[in-house]
Order: structure tokens, then sequence, then C-alpha cells
DNA sequence: CTGAAAGCGCTTACAG
DNA sequence: CTGAAAGCGCTTACAG
């Protein structure tokens, strides 16, 4: 079973090229190649297997089938959910994604985005490090089809699907409040992604509506590299404080698992002594002692929204309205934050 | 900006696209261009930011600098982390990756395979439904180069790296019975896949070493698709058994978790009335409740030798010698299986 | 209804 | 040292 091409098929039939390739892209009614020869055409394709090049088909047509994704990185598993939903519903489509982890560094990022656009993706699905604003800017200058997910620009127009950070971690802190929490904690990453800058005046806005004092000291903001080693000081300074905390909110899962770790060395007491909340989790969150009370990220709506917005633009169909959606998060309540 | 081709870099230059074509891709010196003619060439690619077209490219060269991944599923933890490793490496070694999950479908893994070759990816690294016999001799017949992660063929003479299922399991076992476990419980799903034969297998062993008796009753194996409504009874079976188990090996992270949660709800306790192993983990087992004794899957083993043995095989360089690798799983020592 | 031909953007033997 | 030309495997206007 040797491979077989167009060209094969169109001498053994007696037929030309054209007519075997018009047939195979179903376009064989439209230039009324008769019945019989389309049928001749498909079952011979089929009985040989034959498929086309993509490379071949992709050159010639100028599109490729094939949509980059662009993530901090695939062993997250908040990413690596968003990649298989992208990838189901890109499929069904009818495109294949190629993915790249940027590791936070926007110099890779940059790269990643040029090298896609040189293999010819059709388009690109980025969570960007939000520090390659020319980069971005080029993309829309070429009016090259993208959308951004779950971090984006505030000031520049793109389509994005973002998450309502802001509202999640308002919630949950409002919830907090609601169990009584007085002196409640915020430990983050230093907010460099405007996601994350949406996380803290979440946390903000919920002191602020129910009158409760913002203090600097509750709020711990460390470096994304040295967070593992930094957060046993920022958790030993707010259960230290002259008024220490009775709750703890996390910013981001990784956050939460170590920061629990730590509190698990210390030997406080969750939720009795400190009470904590997470954005985000992590596989077995709910089985953690205690099992964490999270933010959960809708990961279907973000990928399923992503790709149709993006197919939309590259097939310039038309049919999706509201490129820009920013979605809202779940609250998943468990034994972390404690009860009433 | 607009885009730039080889031909508009040629016509600038007033040299053969030829010229321009050798020198950009660093066959300048071998076909001796002039120095002064190739800095010329470089200089004008760089400053208008010139980059090959990789479908040309591609379709001229036959070959795609692409590699494919097909896995059960890259929302899996254990795929995901795996992914995230090929790629790094791939990328070091100037490939792209294609990825696609399969959702344990002999089908769909046999309809990606072929979609993989017709896009032209130069090799393929599949962890298999370990049901397309008749798909792997197909590669192997047309010779094209794939490697086995994971998952094999027993009885197909391929490549592959797949981890010690049978030592892992049968060394976790023999852990328990050191501690003085008696009546040891295993649950699993049913065994289609040989690597959960072979964990299956480890069990026995470890017990008829320790001249445990094996008590069909202890081992449960459950439908890979209803394990979540499964697992309750298989459970109670195992604790109400007239000589109750003191011990539960799980043979998956799915399984630990989804057992645990179970365990929680029968408020049995773990691991004083029933000690809890586990295969693999997933994000947070070392926070979880008690946190979970694992054998450790060496990731960046499989990921890192995979890639070098596909690479090697794609490029015939012939500088790896073993392409067929059975690598040690670890042990993570934690609280679930209790202490003498 | 159908076929010869040009073109997609590269690479690379081949001839000079 | 260099250029014209063929070729990779498709698709698709165009002419008949």
């Amino acid at each position: 079973m040797n491979k077989i091409y167009l060209k094969d098929i169109a001498k053994s039939l007696q037929v030309s090229k054209t007519a075997v390739s018009l047939v195979l892209n179903n376009k064989g009614d439209e230039h009324k190649i008769s019945q019989e020869t389309q049928k001749r055409i498909i079952d011979f394709a089929n009985k040989h297997n034959y498929k086309a090049n993509h490379l071949a088909r992709g050159l010639s047509r100028g599109k490729s089938e094939t949509i980059g994704l662009i993530i901090p990185n695939i062993a997250d598993i908040f990413y690596a959910k968003i990649a298989s939903i992208v990838e189901k519903k890109a499929k069904l489509l009818g495109y294949n994604v190629v993915f790249s982890s940027s590791n936070e560094s926007p110099e890779n990022e940059s790269e990643q985005i040029r090298s896609m656009l040189n293999r010819q993706v059709d388009g690109l699905i980025i969570a960007s490090t939000q520090k390659n604003q020319e980069e971005i800017n080029h993309l829309l200058e070429i009016n090259f089809p993208f959308i951004l997910i779950d971090r984006y620009y505030p000031n520049i127009d793109t389509n994005f699907v973002i998450v309502d950070n802001h509202d999640g971690v308002k919630s949950v802190t409002q919830h907090l409040i609601n169990l009584g929490k007085e002196r409640i904690g915020f430990i983050s990453i230093k907010p460099e992604l405007d996601a994350i800058k949406q996380r803290l005046y979440g946390y903000h806005d919920a002191l602020k509506a129910n009158d409760i004092p913002l203090s600097k000291n509750y709020i711990k903001e460390l470096n994304i590299e040295h967070y593992q080693q930094e957060i046993k000081g920022a958790i030993i300074d707010l259960i230290t404080a002259s008024k220490p905390v009775d709750a703890i909110v996390f910013s981001t899962h990784y956050l939460t698992a170590s920061g629990l770790r730590e509190l698990k060395v210390l030997k406080i007491k969750v939720p009795d002594e400190v009470a904590i909340v997470s954005f985000d989790e992590l596989g077995a969150f709910d089985l953690v002692d205690p099992a964490i009370t999270s933010i959960i990220q809708p990961v279907h709506e973000i990928g399923n929204d992503a790709v149709d917005i993006l197919i939309d633009d590259i097939e310039k169909i038309g049919s999706v309205k509201e490129k820009k959606k920013i979605v809202k998060t779940g609250l998943m309540i468990r034994k972390s934050c404690g009860t009433k």
C-alpha cells in the first residue's frame, strides 16, 4: 500500500487532476461534474485511503486549518484544561492546534507568536504575559485573527475572553466577612498582570463596602519567581501581627497550596485560627485538609467562546456578535473558610 | 511593513533566489557564496524581518519540523506534564508540537494518527489506547518515525518509553506489608491496558513474596467510564468483607481521589482503619487529608527520552542506542499508608 | 462539463 | 561562484 497522490487518482481514472480535486473538496456539484464521475473518484479515493497533503493544500489555499495556542504553561492544570477544551472545539470546526508555553517570558512569547505566523497558523489564542504590547499591536496592524484569553491588554482594542477577577474576589471576601472575619489578609504575587490587580481591587472593594479599613500590613505581594521562599515570611507576618489575621485570601491556586503547606508546618489550625480561600483550584482541593473554598474559573466558557470568536474571525462569518467577553467566576464553598 | 518574500530579497539585492535561500539556510559557505553577498543578504533579511514560510519549506523539503503528540487527555495532569516536557525538549531541537487527545477512544486515536500523517508531521509520540494494533503496524510498515510512551504493545516491536508499573506497585505493596498490613485490597480499572495489568501483577507478586494468599474478593476492577459510580460499592465491599481490608492500593490517581472522597463520606479513618496508597498523584496530594503516599512517575525522563529517541529516528542520527526503555518509578511516602 | 496551466513560496540538483 | 529551472502536491481561475 504505497502513498497515493492526486495525480495517481487522475491517471488511474483517466480524468483531470482538477476534477479529482474539485470532487474531493465537495465542489463537484458546483462545477457540474457528472454524478458518475464523482462517484468513481470518491470510491477510488476511499478505497486507496487518499488524503490530501495538508502542507500543499495549505500553501495553495493560503490557509493551514491550524490555530496556535500560546499560554504561560501547559503543565498548569488551568491551562491544561483550557487546552483540552480548545482542542475539542477546534477539532469540531475542522482545525488542529499547536501550542507553545511562554513560561511567562515576554521574549519567548513574542518569538512564539512570530514562529506561529511563519508556520502559517490561521489564528492565535493567547494567554499573554501582558508585556508584549508591540507584538499585539503588530497582529492588529496586519489584521491577523487572534483572541486574548485569561489576560488582556486593558488599553488595546482586541477581542478577548477573560474572567471577572474583581467580582470573584469581592464575593469570596464578602463571604468571609459574612462569616464574621474581620482581619482578612491577602497573599498574592506582585500585580504585574491586570488580572492580579483586579483580584486585589476586589479585595479592597469588599472591605470598603463593609467599612473595614484597609491595612497595608495585611497585603503581601510576592515575587512570582520566588514565592515558594517568600510565602513563609508572608504568613508569619500575617499571623504574628499585633492584630493577627483571622482569614487569608490567596490570589492563585499555587499560592494557596504553598500557603497551606506552610500553615501546616506552623501548626496553625485552618479554619479555626485562620480561614483561607483560594482563587482557582488544583486537582484535589476538595480532598485537602481542610477542603478549600475556591473561586472556580469557568474554563469551558473561556475555551469555547475563545474558539468561537477566533474562528468567526478567521472565516469572516460574522455570526458572533460579542467579541469582548468578561465571564463570571463560580464559588465553591468548602470547609477552609469556616462557618458561622 | 508588508510581508516580504524570498523573491523580494532577491530582487532588491540583485541576486538569485537560490543565493538567498542558500545563505539563509546556512549553506552559503558550503556553496562558496562570497562573504560580502552573504552579509548583504543576511542584513537585509534581518532588517525586514524575513522568515521563510514553513508550509512552502516543508512541502519542498518533505519535512515539517513538527512532531505530533497523541495522548488520552491533555487535561489529565500527568499528560499535561508530559506535554510540557515534550514541548520544551522538542523546541530545543527545532521542532514544534501539535497535540491531540484520544479520550481513550481507539477510533479517535486511529483517525488522529492518520490526520497527523496528512499534516506531514515528521514523527509521532503516542500514549496509545492499546487497541490500534493495525494502525501501529501500518506506521511500522511505512517506516514512519514514532515512539510509544506510557503504554506500549507488548507484542509489537516498536520503540517505547514506559514505566516499570510492576515494580512500582510491588514495592509500595511491600511497604504496606512491612508496616504490618495483612489484608490489602486493590482497586483498579479493568486491566485492558498492559500498564494496568502490570500494576495488578505487581500487587500479586508482592503478596506472593510474603506468602500472603491472594483473595479475589480483595481485588476490584471498575469500568473506566463508570468508576465514579462503581467505586462506592467497591469500597463498601472491601470494608465490610468478613475479613475487612486494612489497606487499599489504588492503581491510578483519579481512583485514589475518588476513593478517598468515598472513604470520607463513609467516615472511615485513613490510615487508622484503612491505609491507602496511590499510583501516580494529583496536584495537591501532599496537602490532602491525610497526605497520600504515592508512586511517582518520572515524567521528565519519559518526556525527554521520548523526544530524544524520536528525533534521533527522524534525523537518522543514530546516536541514541537504547530505544526501548522501561524507567523506574519513585515512591513518596506520606501519611496515608500509616506507620509501624 | 472538462482539461491544461499557472500559482502558492520555498529548496536544490544542474549547468555554466 | 551564480542563475534559470524544475519540483514539492495541491487548488482554482480560465478557456474551450
